[in-house]
DNA sequence: TCAAAAGTGTTATCCTTACACCCATGT
DNA sequence: ACATGGGTGTAAGGATAACACTTTTGA
């Protein structure tokens, strides 16, 4: 039954009404389940992806799906056969109709240990600007990029930008790069991603114009992998989801350059350590590991009971080297 | 297949497309978008009902809305009459069939200073124990509630697990609570509320025993609400979102009292008016306000244009009292 | 004059940052 | 011997928390 009522404050109102009868009015909808599984291999952080390294895994929700996590496991797992350790949601996107279906996609991100199989891809193919890891003294391959190709393109929408807007433009662009003197911060990854979308320096702006490097995707699964890298380089941060990402027993080391894969920016090693076993989040594991071309190494384990307490307290790391 | 289109004043359209040819995969699915709309009104956190108590302002997705905030929005206004201001995505749940049909709810957290109008309802009538303002010296209503009712209930349910659970389940109750010696946190609202659901000692869990007190909402709404308090109570704490919630012109008092009202907690005076300042977050107006039953305090407006910066930097806030 | 709220100043403490340095292993 | 990475100590700086105190109004 469609009821059309017509009123209300000046402005044209139509209410669909719902009544009990049956399913007279099921909307053209699907929801997507779309998953960002991530790893760190060999100091390589590395996404799932089904096949071709331009889709995420990725699926309708079911009703035979209990849940849409549940969904999402099913989903990756018929794709690319792994199995998702920790999930957590990331946000819901509403494709704005590509066809004339109505498209919504909730998207997961997950992290895992296991990088065997196929369907790895390296995280920075899509975001080579991001990475900005390199040997203390030598520039990063990332910031002459920015210094290169990207400031220039922002310089340009700045000044295309109306007398009003120039300001906000140039400020927003120096929050984002780091530029003007300011500091980089790894987790405004999003924020540097629309940037550029913005500014019309990739590809999926379609604009036509001169893109910096760095590897597309269908639809709008980049958009939903920079959200995940904002989010998760800002979560490691404050939780201890690390530990999801390296084996049972690990290296300090080891640890740090996880992390540092992941924040794309060395760390300091010192505090590094300290902050890690002041917080009582590892305990030793007794034995040592000399693999690492220096002076063998303590082994550590993550205190899995301290996961109930970090809810509230926090991970803390130190930033540049 | 049914196809109805309506068109008014080149305004409102609405298209309903049933394919009958392949819904193998087309789920019989909708989405539903709900707002929890927040404001506070003298010192009173209050959220925006459609009319009764117990419901959200809610309405599907339609393919009309030309993104889900703006769908949102239409609803909201429609049901309720209000405009949004700010509005953030807060989580995607699925309903798992409470009928055959699948439902998926996209939640979005608002803030608004008007409070005019009917459907606005007290926080805390549906979280009574979340509230612990209380003036220095007096036992919140809240504490004495916890420990009346609310910490017999969890002891019960903890003594009910087996000896491998008990421990676990001792220790998320009093991180959750505050109790054992620990201190309470604000934004674990949500935890607190699944602590309680999962111990059945609210009417949702429809265990049918004895219940703390506290609205509850129809089908899981109040669990949006859960999310929707834990999220914004994190959040104030390091964005300036405050900021939406007073009048352009205010008192560091006004200001004050509003953080309060949501976190659920006194403040220290003096750091957080060294914390509010200190940070350039606001500025004088030049005028002040005798309305304040003491001295008359200075006013001061918020430095908008900060709003960029603070992506990265935070609006840190003092702790009790 | 007193209560109530605004507003200022100062100090102790903790956490982060940074720097300097020693240790154990492989080549 | 020396390069490489592991591991420890300690001091400077900044932010927070806590306390004491003054100022300005209305009743």
């Amino acid at each position: 039954m469609l009821e059309v009522s017509i009123s209300q404050s000046g402005v044209s109102e139509v209410v669909l009404v719902q009544r009990d009868g049956q399913d007279d009015l099921v909307p053209d909808l699907s929801a997507e389940l779309v998953a960002v599984v991530t790893a760190v291999d060999a100091d390589v952080p590395v996404l799932l992806t089904a096949g071709e390294p331009e889709r995420l895994p990725a699926g309708p929700l079911r009703s035979d799906h209990r849940s849409m996590q549940s969904g999402l496991s099913a989903w990756v797992e018929q794709q690319t056969g792994h199995r998702l350790g920790y999930v957590e949601q990331l946000y819901t996107f509403a494709d704005s109709g590509r066809d004339e279906r109505r498209a919504i996609s909730v998207s997961y991100l997950g992290l895992t240990r296991t990088t065997d199989g196929p369907g790895w891809q390296d995280w920075y193919a899509y975001f080579p600007w991001e990475d900005r890891r390199a040997p203390s003294g030598v520039v990063p391959a990332a910031a002459a990029m920015v210094d290169d190709l990207v400031r220039p393109a922002l310089d340009a929408w700045v000044a295309a930008g109306t007398t009003d807007e120039r300001d906000r433009r140039r400020r927003r662009a120096d929050i984002c790069f780091g530029l003007g003197g300011r500091h980089w911060s790894p987790e405004l990854a999003l924020q540097r991603y629309e940037l550029l979308y913005e500014s019309g320096a990739i590809p999926e702006a379609g604009t036509g114009g001169p893109t910096v490097p760095g590897q597309a995707m269908q639809s709008d699964h980049r958009r939903i992998l920079a959200t995940a890298l904002s989010r998760l380089r800002a979560k490691i941060q404050y939780r201890p989801v690390v530990f999801e990402l390296v084996p049972d027993s690990f290296t300090l080391g080891q640890l740090q350059r996880t992390v540092e894969a992941l924040a794309g920016q060395p760390l300091h090693k010192q505090n590094f350590r300290r902050l890690v076993t002041g917080q009582e989040l590892v305990e030793e594991t007794g034995s040592s590991s000399s693999q690492t071309g220096g002076r063998p190494a303590r082994l550590y384990r993550f205190r899995r009971d301290v996961l109930d307490e970090r809810h509230v307290a926090g991970t803390k790391l130190p930033s540049v080297r």
